[in-house]
DNA sequence: CAGAATCCTGGTTGATACTG
DNA sequence: CAGTATCAACCAGGATTCTG
């Protein structure tokens, strides 16, 4: 597990793999879908996928150029992990973990 | 799914969980059991947690003092994940991550 | 024992401008 | 289209020192 936390460091990369979870997806296609994305954070985040092996890269000379990117049979094995991930966040309630803190703080006299 | 990745930023997060689902812990219990994080960083990671409603913090009033970190239900509901992370992390075998990036990282000096 | 206070570093991210 | 280059900001994290 201190590999996963280690390539899928920061809040975007999780986030690029999940898409890619859908299929095969060109560069622009990403920094659509990832809505906020600066393309310079993407290709980082890409960069560091390529060399450990979870996405591969594929460039076609043409004009304009076209560059796919698809995950490994490794990088599709995070699929449950993802989906775990998801489940979580979609069945804990907004004010869950919105309205959490001041309760609690009160009831503890000490601090 | 959004909301795990910003309450779970940065490596030490996930790992504090973990060491919390084995049961209430003591402040030098978790430094201990996380062998190389700060007391700065275990007492950050600790906050935003009990902000977030994750845990719940209980001082005694002792000489020495005790201060017990408990998951709430909320936190809790964390262990699919961590535990899928975990599976992911026993079953894919070394070889694959490590011998994925060198001849790439040597070729391409990407900084 | 369980922090708080302070200073500092590295990595992720963004913004902008530019190119094959 | 798919980047690269450069500048800059934010934050997790570490190291150190010091309390109640």
């Amino acid at each position: 597990m201190d590999r996963f936390l280690i390539l899928l460091d920061g809040p975007w990369a999780t986030l690029i793999v999940r898409e890619l979870l859908h299929g095969p997806r060109r560069f622009t296609q990403l920094r659509e879908a990832l809505s906020g994305i600066s393309a310079h954070t993407l290709t980082n985040r890409l960069r560091k996928f390529e060399q450990h092996g979870l996405v591969t890269r594929t460039a076609y000379a043409e004009t304009p150029p076209k560059v796919i990117y698809e995950l490994t049979p490794l990088g599709t094995s995070l699929r449950n992990v993802l989906n775990a991930m998801n489940d979580w966040g979609v069945a804990v309630p907004d004010t869950a973990v919105m309205l959490a803190a001041p309760a609690e703080t009160l009831a503890n006299p000490l601090r």
